[in-house]
DNA sequence: GGAATTTTAAGGGTTTTACCGGATTGACCC
DNA sequence: GGGTCAATCCGGTAAAACCCTTAAAATTCC
């Protein structure tokens, strides 16, 4: 029986082309996702063995959806794909229970290598990558921790992507108040009084891309 | 004679997804790069039907890379493959001779149909893009890339750094109103409507540090 | 089981933006 | 000398952002 795939990246034509390799290789890409609520909602669907999941995502990135995915498909590994090597989203990716993590200007052969050795219960993480861990581990480099809460992340995010207060309340299916409430707890948190630093912020946590 | 396809990506995953795509639809990938540089070397050795650029490339972008390519093989067609849709980019591409514009987030289809268009001397852009490029036309915004003025250049500085307009305009010694006209022209120029925009835009420019 | 935190929600207020007009001045170009 | 454009200024309106306070559920934590 193949290993069942989730495949998640924002742009279509990515997605199609990982798929395309992906099943040369003798996977099932059973589903596909253009953001981090669609894999989600997916991987509840379709229970997938591996997801693969692009941290910049709109709506909800990439280690929101692997928190979430952890959550409700707990048999699910996951795995980061994407361009970033820097020592935060690494750390942060892992905190976020994800087993590989893959650099997209790597081969193709590197994510067919962390699909299987996730799958068997292994973690896999491309080269540079491991370097960083290691390094990280060493010096103690403790990244900084966000005190803001995965509902507030989820809020600060689609706010540095332009989102109005209403439309993140219609996204995320609260109401308006609720939306601004996050706002301002978002903004008293980390002492910011303007969206333009709120996304500056963002950008520099890797919550959303410049 | 299959189409002969020279593609540039910097990341190899990408890259290497697009490519079996393209060879599934019977085109014949020659040659691949990384950079702008590897693109115009290759494009001069190979003289490839079509080349397909992403934008977003180190040490030199597809814009200067598709400039460069008209140049030394004037036969190759120039299509860009982006995940940007805003006016400005377009609109650049175009000036540098493209004749495809193809954005990331649709359906590989959309990749060989510009592929198919370009090669029998045509032009395709996605949909969206041709919108926006009748809009500029029409209303003569001829918008190259850094068609900001100094004094909006100024602004935009300023409200990517948190700046109120009221503040912007003490610091200028103009009247809000200017400043706020300031504002609303650069949004006008560059097809942006939020402030958060306006920030990624400007960290993107490197006019202020994320 | 109780405390703490998070998430949800609301009322009522001020300030700022976004978008719609229009208008004047000066510089530069052909 | 007329055209174009940058920079300045102004008025109005509706929407959104921002600020303060309060508070009930739901959670998670100890």
């Amino acid at each position: 029986m193949p290993i069942r795939i989730l495949l998640a990246d924002d742009h279509q034509m990515v997605r199609q082309g990982l798929k395309a390799l992906l099943e040369q290789e003798g996977f099932k890409v059973v589903g596909e996702a253009a953001d981090g609520h669609q894999a989600t909602r997916l991987a509840q669907e379709l229970l997938p063995d591996v997801a693969i999941l692009d941290l910049a995502m709109p709506l909800m990135n990439g280690i929101g959806a692997a928190k979430a995915i952890s959550q409700i498909s707990p048999q699910t590994k996951v795995v980061v794909l994407t361009m970033h090597t820097e020592a935060q989203y690494v750390l942060e990716a892992l905190r976020a229970g994800i087993r590989g993590y893959v650099l997209k200007s790597r081969a193709a052969g590197e994510l067919v290598q962390a699909i299987r050795e996730v799958s068997r219960g292994s973690t896999f993480l491309s080269s540079d990558i491991s370097d960083t861990v290691v390094d990280a581990y060493l010096n103690k480099v403790d990244v900084p921790s966000d005190t803001l809460s995965p509902r507030e992340l989820q809020v600060l995010q689609l706010v540095a992507e332009g989102k109005t207060t209403k439309e993140v309340a219609s996204l995320l299916n609260i109401s308006v108040k609720t939306a601004e409430s996050h706002r301002t707890r978002i903004m008293e948190k980390l002492d910011i009084h303007e969206t333009a630093s709120l996304v500056r912020y963002a950008i520099r946590r890797g919550l959303v891309q410049p």
